[in-house]
Order: structure tokens, then C-alpha cells, then sequence
DNA sequence: CTTTTTATAGTCCTACTGACCATTAAGAAG
DNA sequence: CTTCTTAATGGTCAGTAGGACTATAAAAAG
């Protein structure tokens, strides 16, 4: 940040790559797009673009994200830098940088080609495949992070429809973190952590569940957990 | 990520924005250079500089961080990047866009002006006063970073020199979080951690202490706490 | 030798958590 | 209508982690 006139310096493109994430099916989803063109031609890749000259890197992301979903309103999504990818020859045309976004969606309409993506869909996380240039990295970065900040975080509710059941917030855990969760349990520790959740008052999901109705709840306004809510095992105990 | 034939893109310049952190005199210490010019002439800035054309963001911010503390060896130190900062106009100058890292360090030389810095030193965090361009934003990024990282990461033994006592490691948590810790449970805490820290056999730290020669420790294999060493009262407890 | 200082060892009690079991309320099957 | 199945909800119980606190050990300072 000193003395820019001393520099020579090179110009950059600087690009978005989005990790849009979603639970369909039982099962994590990530939007992908259809390469086109080489390099990579017919392979899946993140959808992403370049950041315009008066945009930041989060405007551009939403726009994007936008654009390649369809979604009408885009402004209530959780939308999470990750991190950026600069290795010299991650793209073989060009030195493009891409700061990578993680987006995470409740429902999960099929995304009609909106922006010029050939061709747009959800696959699932297991089975994405090869993806186009470093896109397997970012997408195995963006499923760490959320799985970690699933523990102390209360995003678990960015993958839910505004009202949803305690079982359907327990899914995304068992998804994310591909484990099973015991179902009072959970139950006990949502309802122990203020502001993670609220009950919907006179509300229940009779939506053709064979089982007794759940209660529906709403995200309540706490963002942190505290104490976490730790998935099990991941390494030894202590003690 | 599509069709880049079909874009007008702008070329940024793109830089790497360095936290450089250490405890010195049982307090929180930034690395910071003066600016020689305008903008901000006469501020407190964050060491960075230009990604060169060659380099990845890390190699760059690898390299910055070796001219700007002098250090002979800087490949053992904790590097992390934060985040990318894109706002279009947090330069008045051009469109930067700059990947923000952090770095800890264990004990602290002060820095001899390697690189072309104008004025290079230790700062304490509190009271950096206002730094240029958005660095008071990146630097209270970094401080947040790294405090939730100790909460479940073994990053604490970064600001610690290869051989350290528990005192010494407690006395990391307490200044970056700003809380005093109960010695005892602290100990008892750390060393139920399996892989957190590992004893020097029969070495005990004599320099000077008034007390009883405290016994030495590595920093061990493991990089993750399970669980967390939470620190006290963030907010409103559950329950 | 006594005091001070710091490290280390151990105790007690509460809260959180994992592993269970029981009950309730719906639909499905007979 | 009764019974079975399914899923939500309510509860128990023991093991454990962690906060508060006391006690002892080993050095330097006086």
C-alpha cells in the first residue's frame, strides 16, 4: 500500500465463483453450470463471472447469484465470502483471481438459465465430479466451512423455508455433516439456545407427514450458539 | 467463469493487506508502516504491496511479510488469509482489489525497515488509531479471526516461541481476548487436550521468574480442539 | 527464616450431553 | 373400529466437562 508510482504492477481480471448450496431430496445440492468452450469444455463448473468496474466483489457475487438462479430476490439469501483463489495458472488463458462466495438456499427451484449459463442445474455434493479448473477445491472449501459454522453458528436456518420443523432443521445437520443426530437430543439443545429458534404459535406441518404433526419455528434472532452444537466424533475425545 | 471473449472486463490491481500480530509486553501489538505520501500521508498503515505477476496472493504475502519484519525465515510462521476487500472505492487513487492475510508471531524483533517501508513498527492494537484507507476495518477482522480460532484451533501456540510455558500460552488467550482465565482450570484444560501441547522432559524455565520454575512445552500434532475452550460470558448464556 | 510469587495438584458442584425409554398424535392396514 | 406404523415430543440417568476455589511446592526477595 505504499508508493503505487514505484510499482509496476500487473493487471488482474478479478472474477466471483459461487458455492450455492442447498438441501434437495434428502441430499446436499450445489448449483452447477455446463462449460460451453475450452478450456474444460462440457465439464461442470461454478457458476461465476467477472466483477464489473463499480461493483465490489459481494455485489457482483449477489448479482450472479441472481442471475444464475432466477430467483426473483436474491437479498435475503445467506451470502458468505469464502475465500480467494489466486494461483497463477489456475485458469490457463488468463491470471484471473476469484474470490469465492458460498451461497446457501432454503427451497430449491431448478434454476432456469437466466444469465447466459449454457446450461444450469442442481447435482449433488457427492458425485459433483471433476469440475472445471480449481472448482473441486472451492467446493470442498465452501462444504468445510459451512459444516464447521453449522457448530457454532445458527446458519443452519439459511437452508430452511421460513417456517420449518425441528426435523427439518436436524436434516440439514445429518446432511451437511453426513451423520445422524439422536432426535431429543437435538431437540433439547435448539430449544436450550435462546434466539436460535421460535415456535410459530398455534402452527403444525400437517403436510402429509405419516407421524404425528411437528411444530413449526421460525429463525429466532441469535446468530451464535453458545455453548456450539459439536457433530460427534470427529477425531479422539480427550481425556 | 463462462465466455470470457463475451465480457468487456476491467483490470484490477490487486495487492495483499498484511495483520501482522504479536504479544509484546503482555499486549497485542500490529505491525505497521507510516505512509510517506498521499493518501493518508503521515497514517498508519497495514504492510502490503502488489501481487506480482508471477506470484500467487500467498507467495506475495509471504514475501511482504519477510521484507517488512526482516525476519531471515519467515516459512515457519502462521500465515491465514482473512478475506478480499473490493469496495470500489476504498482506493481514491484505482480500483484495488486486496487479499487481506494474517500472520502470527512469536516473539517480536523490532523491524528494521527491509523492504522499502518508510517507517516500520509495533503498534499496540488498542489504540492503532485510525489507520489508512479500510486497514481499521481489515485489522478488526483479524483480531476477530483469531479470537474465535483459539477458541477451537491449537493457533495459540503461533504467538509462542518453540518452547513455552502453560503461563505463557494462557497469557495468549488472555491478551487477545481481553479476559483473565483461571490458571489452574486453564492447565487442567490444555493438557486434557491430547496433541495441544507436548512436554519438554526435564526442562523448566529459570530466566528470571520470581516463582516456581515453570515446566516447558511444544506446541503438539493436533490443530483442532475437541471440544473448545470457549471463552467466558460472550453473551447471555442458554438454559 | 519469613514473605512473596508463581507453578502445580486436587476438590466440589453444576451444567451440558449422550444414550436411552415412554408417550402422543397422526395415517395406514386389517 | 382396531391395530400397526411412523414421527414428534417428553422425560430419565449417568458420565463428563468446566467454573470456583483451596492447598501445596519451589523458587526469589526481604
Amino acid at each position: 500500500m505504499k508508493g503505487y508510482d514505484k510499482y509496476a504492477f500487473e493487471p488482474f481480471a478479478v472474477t466471483v465463483d459461487l458455492a450455492v448450496l442447498t438441501i434437495r431430496a434428502g441430499r446436499l445440492q450445489v448449483l452447477l453450470v455446463e462449460r460451453g468452450q475450452e478450456p474444460y469444455a462440457g465439464r461442470w463448473a461454478l457458476p461465476g463471472g467477472f466483477v464489473l468496474p463499480d461493483e465490489s466483489a459481494e455485489t457482483a457475487a449477489r448479482r450472479e447469484l441472481a442471475e444464475e438462479t432466477g430467483l426473483a430476490d436474491v437479498s435475503g439469501l445467506h451470502l458468505e465470502q469464502l475465500r480467494t483463489y489466486s494461483e497463477p495458472d489456475r485458469d490457463p488463458r488468463m491470471r484471473v483471481v476469484s474470490v469465492a462466495y458460498t451461497a446457501l438456499l432454503p427451497d430449491a427451484p431448478e434454476p432456469r438459465g437466466g444469465g447466459d449459463a449454457a446450461r444450469a442445474r442442481w447435482l449433488p455434493y457427492d458425485g459433483a465430479g471433476p469440475l472445471a479448473f480449481d472448482h473441486d477445491r472451492i467446493l470442498a472449501d465452501a462444504h468445510d466451512r459451512i459444516g464447521a459454522k453449522l457448530e457454532y453458528t445458527c446458519l443452519a436456518t439459511a437452508f430452511c423455508p421460513p417456517e420449518f420443523t425441528l426435523g427439518e432443521l436436524q436434516l440439514v445437520y445429518e446432511t451437511v455433516w453426513g451423520t445422524e443426530l439422536d432426535r431429543p437430543n437435538f431437540r433439547r439443545k435448539v430449544l436450550a439456545t435462546s434466539g436460535f429458534v421460535e415456535a410459530v404459535p398455534g402452527a403444525a406441518r400437517l403436510t402429509g407427514g405419516r407421524g404425528k404433526p411437528a411444530a413449526l419455528y421460525r429463525a429466532g434472532p441469535a446468530t451464535a450458539l453458545h455453548p456450539p452444537l459439536l457433530r460427534p466424533s470427529r477425531e479422539g475425545r480427550s481425556s
